[in-house]
DNA sequence: GAGATATTGAACTATTTGGTTCTTTATCGG
DNA sequence: CCGATAAAGAACCAAATAGTTCAATATCTC
């Protein structure tokens, strides 16, 4: 049977994830990613084919973890749940900062294909998962116009978790922004 | 004298920019730059400090030329000019895709603080010119707070531009988003 | 036109990059 | 405990990187 491994793709997914969520793929050298996961170039080569390879494996990873953070499917569906995730989807601890598949979405140029049908599938299903809530309370305008609007917002508020304004300031303007859809 | 140089620092920035907007700090390299530029290294270095320097200065290039767009003082003040704003401001020609100011803000670790001193400062302004144009309607919600909601809503429009969902679907959102803004 | 002066272009450098390969070492089945 | 097997570590490589230097060249002033 030979050696086993000491390290699962899991962990190295897991540790690799920040360093590309924060550096973006272009800034993250491999050496980064040794030091990041433990795992040494040759480590990492067999259980990836390349570093484009790792970062959309990362990249899946990070959206299978969000979406089983379930905001948006939490009964009953509504408000309440679409503030949830306005609030808590944009992660802001040490290097995870945003949304690791929008920051993603400014580097499509120098990504591989996959990552943008990685992405691309994700906020497929979140408009839905928005959709779904909207729809439970019954406003006048199209659930999935405002669920549109909504996934934008969010977009915005991860790129601006960039900035050094502060988790207090975002929430004001979540609250303000809610106060807007439910007179929708 | 001397032999006058055959390059303008105006036309240079004006050359660099789209390179820095489409592809980030990190994964713009000196030879993209020259080749844009039609200007070699020596050139650059003697115009520039460094690459660093360059990019800082097409950042500032960019926002002075979007602030001559003045989308946010025509007369009369109201929600036209956000509306134009939200619809005109975030370009779509080829290589300039988005704000270079919003894409910016992704690559904020490796960049110097100048460039952050650029986007605040571009960002404060842009609430201000905001919070203008919409006291000029008197809702009821406090102005500065729906220009804070309107600027990070711009955001999300203006990374979302890097996908290829095309500027019909854009619109869609900004009309949703206005009629939502105009009921505050 | 001569000489001073500043730009230009290209050669050069040191470092880092992603990626490969090969030896060493640990662990398993028998 | 032995031999097969697979992982780990490190040396290695070619290409590209940002940045420097210097000789060639073009233009100005006088």
């Amino acid at each position: 049977m030979g050696r086993p491994k000491n390290f699962s793709r899991e962990e190295v997914l897991e540790k690799a994830m920040p360093v590309f969520w924060k550096h973006g793929f272009a800034d993250t050298s491999l050496q980064e990613l040794e030091r990041a996961t433990g795992v040494n170039k040759s480590g990492l080569y067999t259980e990836f084919r390349d570093k484009e390879d790792l970062f959309v494996e990362c990249l899946r990873h990070y959206v299978e973890s969000q979406e089983k953070r379930g905001f948006l499917t939490r009964e009953p569906l509504g408000w309440k749940n679409v503030e949830a995730f306005l609030k808590h989807g944009p992660l802001n601890k040490g290097e995870q900062q945003g949304c690791f598949s929008v920051n993603s979405m400014r580097e499509f140029a120098i990504l591989p294909d996959e990552a943008y049908g990685v992405v691309t599938e994700n906020r497929a299903l979140l408009q839905r998962l928005l959709a779904m809530n909207i729809e439970a309370e019954k406003p006048a305008m199209a659930a999935l116009a405002i669920a549109e609007m909504v996934l934008s917002f969010f977009s915005g508020l991860c790129i601006e978790s960039n900035l050094k304004s502060g988790k207090a300031s975002s929430n004001r303007k979540i609250d303000n922004f809610m106060t807007a859809l439910r007179s929708l």
